[in-house]
RNA sequence: GGGCGAUUAGCUCAGUUGGAUAGAGCGCCUGCUUUACACGCAGGAAGUCACAGGUUCAAGUCCUGUAUCGCCCA
């Protein structure tokens, strides 16, 4: 049977196997609880982060992904019904900017070359292509997601989802229009939000420009004809409609109210007074005062202090750019008659300001340039700058209280805070105050926490093709007829009037599944907004959308809400703040307990993986080039609490001949396969003929007694570390275990009772009951080769128990076995105590060998001395050492002497006596420096206890450990010094 | 400017509430075709725990400051 298995672990193979027998049932499938009668297992929920469909997964997905299928398998060994949900998110901006490169680039074409339908099917069209092989790249690592399930944020049970919770939210007079100040991004035309603009350190200048006063002041008797003010961006001075100064400034007496004529444009603009305004001080550590001037140009439609500054005085607001960023007089800006200001239109903005600069320059009124080094917000999706733009869009309040919610969730302000709790960032903000929400590592609930506190409102429209259409339809006036009609059918539509000066517009939000009234409001000229909503408004809704919301399913009563949430620190604020929110308002509870943030892959000099720099790893390569266990083994390992993971890439050859990188740090997860592979191979080597019955519990080894215990620990251990979502630490355990004590140690000492009919049975059945469990705890970190040799186990020992002691359910499949539990009476300290003293001795033995160039085959003989109870421990286990250690004799005793010409070595505080391997020289070295250590660390131990303030402050029970040390200590050290001594004279 | 984190062996990282001579893997050195595994076995060398103060009987661990690097937010 073992000879069928190969020497060396070939994933290809098992991989293919483990996912036919996975596939083969629906052991991924988690049922919704029935709603009355039958005893529900408890559920147990995760729902998977949906990855981009822009493109193909990363080795960070890996990451992600093969933490939370650890945590899901785990679980469902535990006996969890488990539901972990799959799919992918249509990331509206991201995908569409894409699909339009890639458009361009193949056939010169542009997205406003095609009807809006058309190009939605174009982007569709990569959807599918991509969404395909994101599941396949899951599968492939051995995700055990629901498939079954898989949603996709723009499928029509989404869908539905998202046109509820807008509608509720229009209903509640939480969604609005309003006019502000956005951030643009003039590549991809749309607006930001906060956190999708990056800021980037950017070396600029702050240019001075000179702005002529229409009539000359008299200042303490000088005569000033301009005022002069700094700027980082010349190209909005011809928005400026104020010059403002701080009321404090000197020369505010004499300047306040006059007038400056504006350069170029030739407006005429107030000299206002605005606390806003920096005084200048050349002398200041404060950067603005520093390059301050004292006046300030004002310009509302361009920057977001302007627009306040503008708010409070009433200002002007001229905007001077087009969408695209080029300067243009078709959007606010009327008095640009001037031939100069003509010149510029149609100029790109950095062109412009290049243009304006020039000509202050030639004019003269460029007083001075300076170097200047500050953040420029770019567009996380194109990176151009952000323009501050003024525009209309859709709002969400995110600290308007919402009345029928005040009963549910309380009302008033959340203390310190001017969030109100029944407020949506109330809502998300309450539970991590009262600890029913946990961030694990703890320190990422901060930035949960003050993002929540200073949150402004949400934009959430969209200027894209690619995705949710916003569910309003509007029309100028006051709604007439159609309105008065369907107004009374408030579930089904909702009115809102808005009027300013010039006009007044009535818009109309529907609730999903009222087609027909989506047609009459067409037929009778409504028209259905263009733009689309934020990709993260779909992702808000995600842990329940996909249950069926707002549905009341058996999917949601059972799963909902569910457990934790797995992701990376970069998209806490994005989305994780965003489903509770929304978990809270639409359903009425948190979205999931737990909040586990795991680390960031970084390559091997700490830099970010990106496609520009070349240096991703495709998670398919490096299970081509090492194996999906191989790769998710070495994740895990390396998966603490840090908030970054360096994982040096490297191109390598793989099978199929293609140069790709990969990582050499995934040899670890190989090797151990490999390991795990070839210990099982041998195991089930010696299981053949294996009887359950003829297990005997009184013939069992000190080493069987040993390694139980030590399995009973490595379970309980493991157990608690999943529980506290571990990765690296119980799988130092698990690898502690296995490696060392099992193949290392177990394994070895089993070989010679493998021959023996007598011993044979019983040590079989602690192999096959020890391997089984070595597979169970594995599996959730390495499923596939765990599940490959569990399988070939079940073939040749399908009952795999111990009589008397332990038993053990039979399962199919791993997948689906019960996770190791109640062994604790197997822990034994006295088999542990006596297998640490024959190792020791072991050891030491093998280092003489080392030492002295004996070779391995030749047998030894070795005496050793020691105490009564240490002695008699090893001459029980004679044989034993006499087997690992090779020797043809070994015998311990109280008075042995020791013989001529023996190597000698102190273990412990027992003398270990090699014979016929004199070598003074080695010897002396060897115990020279043995002395050396135990002086160093005995001396340490008497400074402490000589110290009174350690006798009386310190815990009696160090004390007493100290003690007991330096008992032990000089015992040791007058063993190695009477060697010493010997070996002098 | 505000916040978070990192700095421990050549490299990548562990080190729980302060308490034994600070650990692992890789790499390095020596030896080994020991019939499961050279993706292996046996053994070994290697660290002023970034720096400076402080608290404490006791500091890699707690506090303050400094330096370098990284990330997040404005």
């Amino acid at each position: 049977m073992g000879e069928q298995l190969s020497k060396v672990y070939e994933p290809t193979t098992v991989e293919k196997l483990a996912n036919e027998i996975w596939s083969s049932r629906p052991y991924f499938h988690a049922e919704a609880s029935p709603d009355k009668g039958g005893p529900a297992r408890e559920p147990y929920t995760i729902v998977i982060p949906p990855p981009n469909v822009t493109a193909p997964l990363h080795v960070g997905h890996a990451l992600n992904n093969t933490l939370q299928d650890i945590l899901i398998r785990f679980r469902r060994m535990q006996n969890y019904n488990t539901l972990w949900m799959p799919g992918t998110d249509h990331a509206g901006i991201a995908t569409q900017t894409v699909v339009e490169k890639r458009i361009l680039s193949d056939e010169g074409k542009r997205r406003t070359d095609f009807q809006r339908e058309e190009f939605v099917a174009r982007v569709q069209a990569w959807k599918d292509e991509y969404e395909a092989r994101i599941i396949e790249q899951l599968q492939a690592m051995g995700c055990s997601c629901d498939w079954q399930r898989t949603r996709f944020t723009m499928d029509e049970v989404c869908a539905k989802a998202v046109r509820a919770a807008f509608f509720r939210l229009f209903k509640d007079g939480l969604i609005y229009r309003g006019k502000r100040l956005v951030n643009w991004d003039p590549a991809t035309q749309t607006v930001l939000a906060d956190d999708e603009v990056e800021h980037e350190t950017v070396q600029g200048h702050f240019w001075y420009l000179r702005y002529p006063l229409a009539e000359q002041v008299e200042i303490t008797g000088q005569s000033i004809e301009y005022v002069t003010v700094a700027t980082t961006r010349p190209e909005t001075m011809l928005g400026d409609t104020a010059v403002a100064m701080n009321p404090a400034d000197k020369r505010a007496e004499y300047l306040l109210g006059k007038k400056v004529r504006l350069p170029i444009v030739g407006r005429t603009i107030p000299i206002i007074a605005d606390e806003h305004v920096v005084l200048p001080n050349p002398e200041s550590e404060d950067e603005k005062a520093k390059f301050s001037t004292g006046f300030l140009k004002v310009t509302p439609a361009h920057d977001p202090d302007d627009w306040e500054i503008g708010q409070r005085h009433s200002l002007e607001i001229v905007n001077v750019m087009a969408p695209d960023g080029s300067i243009s007089n078709k959007y606010g800006w009327e008095d640009a008659t001037a031939p100069e200001a003509q010149s510029l239109l149609g100029m790109d903005r950095f062109e412009a300001r290049e243009a304006i600069v020039e000509w202050f320059r030639q004019e003269n009124l460029l007083e001075d340039v300076r170097e200047y080094v500050h953040e420029v917000g770019h567009s996380y999706r194109s990176h151009v700058p952000i323009e501050p733009y003024l525009s209309d869009q859709w709002y969400i309040a995110v600290k308007q209280p919402i009345e029928h919610l005040a009963e549910k969730f309380g009302s008033g302000l959340i203390e310190g805070t001017d969030v109100p709790v029944n407020s949506l960032a109330g809502l998300a903000l309450k539970p991590l105050l009262d600890g029913r929400l946990r961030f694990i590592p703890q320190r990422y609930a901060k930035t949960y926490q003050s993002w929540l506190e200073n949150l402004r409102d949400w934009p959430i429209s969209r200027q894209l093709w690619w995705g949710h259409r916003i569910p309003i339809w509007s029309k100028q006036g006051a709604g007439g007829r159609l309105k008065n009609e369907l107004a009374k059918h408030n579930d089904k539509v909702i009115f809102e009037l808005t009027s300013s000066n010039d006009d007044t517009v009535t818009y109309a939000s529907v609730a999903p599944g009222n087609e027909d009234i989506e047609k009459r409001l067409e037929d009778e000229g409504w028209l259905r907004d263009e733009d689309v909503l934020d990709t993260w408004f779909s992702s808000a809704l995600w842990p329940f959308s996909t249950m069926g919301w707002p549905d009341d399913t058996p999917e949601l009563k059972t799963f909902y809400p569910g457990n934790v949430l797995c992701t990376a620190r970069e998209i806490i604020t994005l989305w994780v703040s965003r489903m509770l929110m929304m978990g809270q308002y639409c359903v009425g509870d948190i979205p999931f307990r737990d909040v586990y943030i795991h680390a960031m892959i970084q390559d091997g000099e700490g830099r970010k993986m990106s496609k520009s720099l070349g240096n991703g790893i495709d998670p398919l390569v490096a299970i081509n080039s090492h194996g999906a266990d191989a790769m998710r083994f070495t994740l895990a390992s390396m998966t603490t609490d840090t908030q970054d993971i360096r994982m040096p890439v490297q191109k390598m050859k793989l099978p199929d001949g293609r140069e790709e990188n990969t990582s050499p740090k995934f040899d670890i997860g190989r090797n151990f396969c490999n390991k795990l592979w070839n210990a099982s191979r041998f195991a089930l080597m010696n299981l053949e003929g294996i009887e359950p019955g003829a297990f005997d519990k009184d013939q069992l080894a000190i080493t069987d007694r040993w390694i139980l215990s030590r399995l009973a620990r490595t379970i309980t251990e493991t157990t608690k570390s999943l529980e506290e979502f571990k990765y690296a630490e119980p799988l130092a355990q698990l690898y502690r275990f296995f490696w060392n004590d099992f193949c290392d140690w177990y394994l070895e000492s089993i070989k010679p009772r493998m021959q023996d009919e007598q011993q044979r049975p019983t040590a079989q059945n602690v192999l096959a009951f020890v391997l089984d469990r070595i597979l169970r705890l594995l599996h959730p970190f390495v499923p596939f080769i765990t599940e490959g040799i569990f399988q070939k186990l079940n073939e040749i020992a399908p009952a795999r128990k111990l009589k008397d002691l332990a038993d053990s359910e039979q399962a199919e499949a791993l997948v689906v076995a019960q996770w190791p539990k109640g062994l604790n009476s197997l822990v034994n300290e006295d088999s542990e105590k006596q297998i640490a003293l024959v190792q020791a001795v072991i050891r030491t033995v093998r280092d003489i060998r080392n030492n002295r160039s004996i070779p391995p085959k030749e047998m030894l003989v070795v005496s050793a001395k020691s105490q009564q109870e240490t002695v008699d421990i090893l001459n029980r286990n004679a044989e034993l050492i006499g087997q690992l250690a090779r020797l043809k004799k070994f015998e311990a005793g109280t008075a042995i002497v020791k013989p001529p010409k023996a190597a000698v070595a102190v273990a412990e505080a027992t003398e270990v006596y090699v014979h016929n391997a004199i070598d003074p020289e080695a010897e002396r070295g060897r115990l020279q420096k043995q002395k050396q250590q135990l002086d160093r660390a005995k001396k340490a131990t008497e400074a402490k206890l000589a110290n009174n303030d350690f006798l009386t402050k310190a815990k009696p029970q160090v004390v007493e450990q100290a003690r007991e040390k330096l008992a032990e200590l000089s015992e040791q050290l007058k063993v190695v010094e009477k060697h010493l001594s010997e070996l002098e004279s």
